[in-house]
Parts: C-alpha cells; structure tokens; sequence
RNA sequence: GUCCUCGUAGCUCAGCCGGAUAGAGCACCAGAUUCCUAAUCUGGGGGCCGUGGGUUCGAAUCCCGCCGAGGACACCA
C-alpha cells in the first residue's frame, strides 16, 4: 500500500541504485538512509542523505559517492534531475507528470489516502483520560482526552490496531470520599435536619465532595432504595447508618452515575473508548495477588526500608518495613512500594495490575497519556511493565501541560468554590467542539498552552482553526459550483494544464501526507497533523488569493474546460486530505463558513 | 537535595528522533486592494537557538556542567 508514500518510494529506488554501485556493503548499512523534502524548495523536491551515511563503510569520500549516485537516479523515470550537493545531499527534482499522476492516487484512495504500515498491524493500548469518577469533567481533563484520543486515531491510519482505553480509579479512598458525600446528599433527600457541619464530623476525612452534581445522586439514590439506607432518628428525622450498611453500595451506585456523567461528556468532546477498565474489578480478579506473584517468581519483590528522600525529609518521616519492587533494576531511582506498611496495597500495585491486564490481552504495545503532573510516575511504570514483559513491551507516555483558560486575554475565574475548574460541558458550549479540539492540538502536548475563549471563535486567518476549516470550505464551495463530480470522473482528468507553480507546491504538499502520517504517529504527536493541514491550508489560501487577481488562475473557468477538470481533481484532492486530517484530529470538516 | 518537562525573532510557537543560508503567525515598516472566490493581498527589517564544554565530516537537535521557568518527589490517588 505505501507506495503511495513517494518519499518512501523513492528512498527504496535510491537504496536499489546504491547496492548497483556498491555491491558490497551489507543491507543495514541503508538504515539511516532518508529521503525527506529539502529545507530550501530551491535544492529541489526531495534530498537524500545517502552518500553521507553510507560513506564511511563504503570507505569513499561523500561528494564523490553523491555524484555517482546523482548520475544513477538521474536516470530514473520519476526524476527529472538529480545532482550532488554540499556535503554529499543528492537532490532531486521530481517529473511534474509525477507529481501530478498523484492525484488520481488521492482520488482514488479518499479518505485512505495516508494510511500507513508503520504500525503493522500491532495491537497498541492507548490509555487517555482515566479521570477519577468523582464528579463532571473540567477543562483540566479536557487536553489529555484530545490528545490522546487524535493519537489513538493517528497509530491507527498508521496502521495499528488501536484500543481506546479508560481506567476507573474506582478502588481508593476518594471514591471512599465520593461515597460519603454522596450518602449526605441522599439523607437531605430523605429530609434529614441534621447540619452539613455536623456529617462532615461523622465521617472520615469530612466532607470532600460539595459540588451541586450530587444532589441528583441522593435522589436517585432515595428512589432506588426508599429510606433503608438511613438510620431513623428522633433528632435528625433520619441520621447516619453504620457506613458497613451502605458504603459498598453507594460508592457503587455513585460511581455507575460519575461515569455516566463522564462518558456523556466525552461524548460532547467526540470522545469514545473502547473499553473502559475498573480498577476495583481488577482488585476483586486478584490481578493485584497475580501481578505481585509474576514479580515475586523473578525476584524482584523484597521487604525493606526506603531511605527518606535526599534534601528535603518530610516531618513525620519515620523508617517504615514495606513490600518493595526492585524498580531501580529498570532504571528507577528507587525501588518503589507494592505494600505499605499495614499490609495494604499502593496505588502503583493496582497500576501494576492494570498494566498485567493489558500484557494478558496481548498487547505489543502500551501508550498512555497523562497530565504533566504525574512525570515523575513514568520511570516506575515503565520499569513495572518492563519487568512483567521481560521488555517485550514498551510503555511510552505522553504528557499534556496544563492549559490556562483565557477570556479576552484575562485569566478566567476559577468558580468560587474552590478547587471546581470550569466545567468541560461549559467550555464546548462556549466554543464548540471543533474549535476545542483544534486548539488543544495545535501546540505540543507538553507544552504549556493559553485558551483564549475569545480567540479560538474568531474569524481570521490568525485562528488556525478558522484557516483550516475554510480551506476545506473554499474547496467544497468550487466542487459544489462544478456539479459535485465524483472522485472516480475527475481522477480520469488530464492535468497537463497544472502548470502554475503555487499549483504544483500545493500537489507537493499533498503528497507529504503519507509520511507525515508516518512521522507524528512514530513520534506519538498528533500536534503535526494540525500543523501540517494548517500548512496545507495556507498553500491552497495562496491558489485562491491568485485567482482573486489573475482571473485566468481561477478554478472554474467556463471557456476552459481542461484546466478546469485538472484544478478541480486538484481541488478534489486538497478537500480529501483535508478531511483525512481533520478526522484524525476528529474535527468536522465543515461544508461552508456561516 | 533528586528526578521530569522546558528555554528558538519584541510576543505566541514550529523545526520532520544529527544535515545545506534556523521557519510561520502576530506585532512593526513599506506598498496594493473595495474585489462577492466576503471574512484582505504582496514585499521587507528583525535571531551568539539560555550558557560553557564534549561527541563528528556536520549540533537548535545527541552527552555532561551551570543559569533560569514550571512540575513531581516514602506509606496519596
């Protein structure tokens, strides 16, 4: 299939033309052999490193060997001319009748246009979001879903076989927490006249949950089992029942609606996983006993005492006997603990569990995306999986900044109970999906972003999201105007008439897609995909601006009707990968700007 | 104190896992344009890539030290 990637084509001709010249040299000596397009449009279409990589097990000077192979490629069918350059570059200039037979290519391939082998049909496991299902989603979640959902999308076209996966951290104390607070809002439901002060005393750690969002909770909760979960009381009406009655199965119900809730917004984001994965469920399967077990039978599981943290002792620190996992065999820091000291298991043990989950579905590989304040997490994860898969399986994180929401350049007010973050639902209200989406992805994942409400909204060229989308309505609008002919007719077209040298930089552009594809989904960044249709906008923004002074450069031109089919298969082509881009991001190409 | 992420034009950011003279948008300067292919266009100035070393044919990119920003640092999740 990836013939379609034409730098890759290329690179395996220019490979086949140096084994001619150099007979000897064995086949790895090609790995780091590139074909990639040159910083400078004027060196040409495509530049190749190869004579400098191969020049020193080929024991021959590098401009020499870059002539030799220049003088071989020269000769190929799609090269219109190849010369060595500087430091031993070759560079190409492709046949426009080349370039331009891409087109058909496009058409021809649709939406599938860019897919890629990279993946090879590998299962790889995205993690993304996994919010603790304590109340709605806030905008604090909202980059990490984008980004890791466009990821998930993005290893798929490049062919993976990708699960989209969320882990309910439904097994802790703050789901304990969310419990009891949800248990106070079901008393108020029964009438109880007990004060909110005087729960928060009842009950361990106080009240932490004072959002509004469970007062539906407690009625549901009434409803679903009337007044038997409360205790009757001569003072209250209704008090407190012993938590043993009731916590199980609050905390059970609550979390039921808390993901609920959350799948309802992620829904709004355009959001969908594949499964979804209970951490309570894995305790109960005994993975954790399992996971524990799997380390123990490699030896990597001790009883010890961890030194305090260097520099700066907590107070209370004391030396205390812990369940240890050899994680510094694995390039920890430290080992890390499975156990604390009464026994129990850590929050890492349980992640253990959920990660031995995975390697027992068969996944060749693990991706997960978190927010930057878990970083210093990702060493004992990694060295955690690498021990249960003998380092068959790599775990790669990625991890997303925080982003500052902004309105009219002034920081927006977090709600004045303190610790609630804007609600996600109230973001995508404001801006709508797209825009949300756009902008999480146009920047990278770990580095710190500003959402500007106002700017995201605007219609200019300087919103990327408003350049993009009316590239592809601009494209719609003249394919709309010449009847909506269909891919397959105007694939037949001649494009001889594609002559114009901002037309054949937009065809150059496109046929970059294959292996954008390729490149974000090796280096796990969506954020090239927004960047590269934004410049694929601005490419066919320049055909237009043309056309708006030099009629003659029109897409449409009634008298004539060649180099119209050539720039409408064209035109054809951009929309495709427009959308092919957009749906990777999961932004809906739109038809016409309003 | 340790670890992680980061430091690129005045501002906001790219820079394709070592390549050629480091790019884009905003802002600034100079021109063009009132056109329905609406929601501008063309050109220009502007950078010891935080800093000092190292690796090699070649470093913004890889390694080490330092400076600076943000984050995380036993038994929380």
């Amino acid at each position: 299939m990836p013939d379609h990637d034409i730098f890759a084509a290329l690179r395996a001709r220019t490979i086949a033309a140096l084994a001619e010249l150099l007979p000897d040299l064995p086949p790895d000596a090609y790995a780091r052999v590139q074909m990639e397009p040159p910083r400078d449009a004027a060196h040409g279409d495509m530049a190749t490193n190869a004579a400098m990589v191969v020049a020193k097990a080929a024991k021959q000077a590098p401009p020499k060997l870059a002539a030799a192979l220049a003088e071989k490629l020269a000769g190929l069918p799609e090269v219109a001319a190849a010369a060595p350059a500087g430091p031993g570059f070759v560079n190409l200039r492709l046949r426009e009748g080349f370039l331009r037979a891409q087109l058909p290519v496009i058409l021809a391939e649709g939406l599938r246009y860019g897919d890629g082998t990279a993946g090879a049909g590998r299962r790889v496991d995205v993690e993304y979001v996994s919010a603790n299902p304590t109340g709605p989603m806030h905008v604090g979640h909202c980059r990490g879903a984008v980004v890791g959902d466009a990821l998930a999308n993005l290893l798929a076209k490049a062919g993976y076989a990708v699960t989209k996966e969320y882990y309910i951290n439904d097994a802790g104390a703050q789901v304990q927490a969310l419990g009891y607070a949800a248990y106070w809002r079901y008393l108020q439901a029964l009438g109880t006249t007990m004060t909110e002060d005087h729960y928060a005393q009842l009950i361990p750690g106080g009240l932490q949950y004072g959002g509004d969002y469970l007062v539906p909770v407690g009625a549901a909760l009434r409803a679903e089992f009337g007044e038997s979960l409360a205790a009757p009381d001569a003072t209250y009406r209704f008090g407190m029942l012993g938590p043993d009655h009731w916590l199980e199965q609050v905390r059970r119900f609550t979390v039921d609606r808390m993901m609920d809730a959350i799948r309802e917004d992620l829904a709004t984001l355009g959001v969908r996983h594949d499964v979804f994965v209970s951490e309570a469920a894995l305790v109960e399967a005994g993975l954790l006993e399992a996971a524990e077990q799997r380390l123990r039978d490699k030896d990597l599981i001790y009883r010890g005492v961890l030194e305090p943290p260097k520099g700066k002792t907590p107070e209370d620190w004391e030396p205390r006997e812990q369940t240890l996992f050899r994680a510094t065999q694995f390039g920890d820091e430290v080992d890390r603990p499975l156990r604390k000291s009464d026994g129990s298991g850590t929050y890492f043990a349980n992640d253990i569990a959920n990660h031995l989950h995975k390697l027992d579905r068969g996944f060749a590989e693990l991706v997960h995306v978190w927010g930057a304040d878990h970083g210093g997490y990702v060493k004992r994860m990694q060295a955690a999986v690498a021990a249960l898969s003998a380092g068959t399986v790599p775990l790669d994180v990625v991890l997303t900044q925080i982003v500052h929401v902004l309105k009219d350049g002034q920081p927006v007010r977090m709600s004045k109970r303190a610790g609630t973050y804007v609600a996600l639902r109230d973001l995508i209200e404001e801006v709508g999906r797209d825009a949300v989406r756009f902008t999480m992805l146009f920047r990278k994942a770990d580095a710190q972003m500003e959402f500007d409400l106002t700017k995201v909204v605007e219609q200019s060229r300087e919103n990327p999201v408003f350049y993009v989308q009316y590239a592809h309505a601009r494209c719609r609008s003249v394919l709309r105007q010449a009847g909506d002919l269909p891919p397959g007719d105007l694939a037949l077209a001649p494009l001889d008439a594609l002559v114009d040298p901002a037309e054949l930089a937009l065809i150059r552009r496109l046929t970059a897609w294959p292996r954008t594809v390729e490149a974000a989904a090796i280096a796990r960044e969506p954020h090239r995909i927004a960047f590269f249709l934004h410049d694929l906008a601005g490419d066919f923004h320049v055909l237009w601006n043309r056309g708006r002074e030099d009629s003659t450069l029109r897409f449409i031109r009634e008298d004539e009707p060649l180099s119209t089919r050539a720039r409408l298969a064209l035109v054809a082509a951009t929309a495709t990968v427009l959308r092919s881009g957009l749906a990777v991001m999961g932004v809906e190409p739109v038809e016409e700007m309003r």
